[in-house]
DNA sequence: ACCGACATGTAAGCTGTTACATGATTCC
DNA sequence: GGAATCATGTAACAGCTTACATGTCGGT
């Protein structure tokens, strides 16, 4: 999980109602959560709950009312402990690979239309993930390591992508010639 | 999911008993389960259900009675199906980067720490990954094609890891000198 | 007598997803 | 009048995990 983490990493940074870090934590690609309302809001009242978090009701005379969160001391303080924690190796899911190992019954052509559709997604990717690189949307840039950190973050899926691509050509270009049908 | 429609490329290659497959697919590190027995019988009962695989009952003198589930032409019919199905992009799920996110919160040594226990994670990773790759284990190579698809895939996750520790390399360089106290 | 490998299964729980329900305001 | 955005939440379910239950056989 860590989800809750992250959500007090967000709010560390400014104070979010949870239809704003709803829509920051599914915009951000890195973080593997889709931030759907149901785990946001329940998480945000886990964090209250457990004294992480300070809630502020705000009637809006323009719109709907609306909860805006703020870190605590102690949460802080979670979120310390959290960051110093031993990381992970990263989790690579890779659907393609278990279609890829019973490739074999395709026949040559069929193969490569498989191998070139995954080289199009991941090509497909690659292009979203260097465009949002491109235009650095709205992140923390409080100091000047916060801002190498985020772009460093960006990268992460940029080199992550290049990497597969370079993959995939080696796949496409070294399958063996099929035996020649008699 | 698609778990069912890798035992069903596993029973093509050769018949398994419920508990090979869970032994082959909990090792198989490219593929995204674990290979826990609740999911692999349930997954083999709804086969069977389906027509998709025949199942055998052996009762051995040297050994508990086991099941032997053999594919069958409809089976083999769905499994050619879902292999020309369009692939999706490889899932990345990286926490350390939702760690990395707010390391701006650590001071300098700490954050050297985290980073540095990451690298560490992916070099093990990465020295797990190549030494089961050289010394290639059961796997499937029918033909010259499928013995190569095979070594690729077992080079994904090499070329995945090597990547992402040059990136570790270039995140720890490139640091930014703290502001020094005073 | 006990442990580890073989072999099949079940129960409980966690995490995450989609889809839905509600209601206000603003823009076309 | 209808769609889009803001804003908070719930219900139902899919997928996967750990831990447990049961029993056999072979080795030390």
């Amino acid at each position: 999980m860590s989800l809750p983490h992250t959500i007090l990493g967000m709010l560390d940074w400014k104070p979010f109602t949870g239809y704003d870090l709803k829509k920051r934590i599914s915009r951000a690609e890195f973080l593997p959560w889709s931030g759907n309302s149901n785990q946001i809001y329940k998480s945000l009242l886990e964090l209250a709950r457990a004294g992480y978090v300070s809630c502020e009701v705000t009637h809006q005379d323009d719109g709907p009312t609306k909860k805006i969160y703020t870190i605590t001391d102690s949460g802080r303080g979670e979120l310390k402990c959290w960051l110093r924690a031993k990381p992970e190796a990263p989790e690579i899911r890779n659907l393609f690979l278990a279609q890829l190992s019973w490739g074999d019954l395709l026949d040559p052509a069929e193969l490569d239309t498989l191998i070139l559709a995954y080289e199009e997604e991941v090509q497909g990717q690659l292009l979203m993930a260097q465009e949002e690189m491109r235009r650095g949307t709205d992140t923390p840039r409080r100091t000047a390591r916060e801002a190498f950190l985020w772009e460093m973050i960006a990268g992460n899926r940029v080199n992550a992508l290049e990497a597969e691509l370079l993959w995939v050509y080696r796949l496409r270009n070294g399958i063996p010639a099929a035996r020649t049908a008699s």
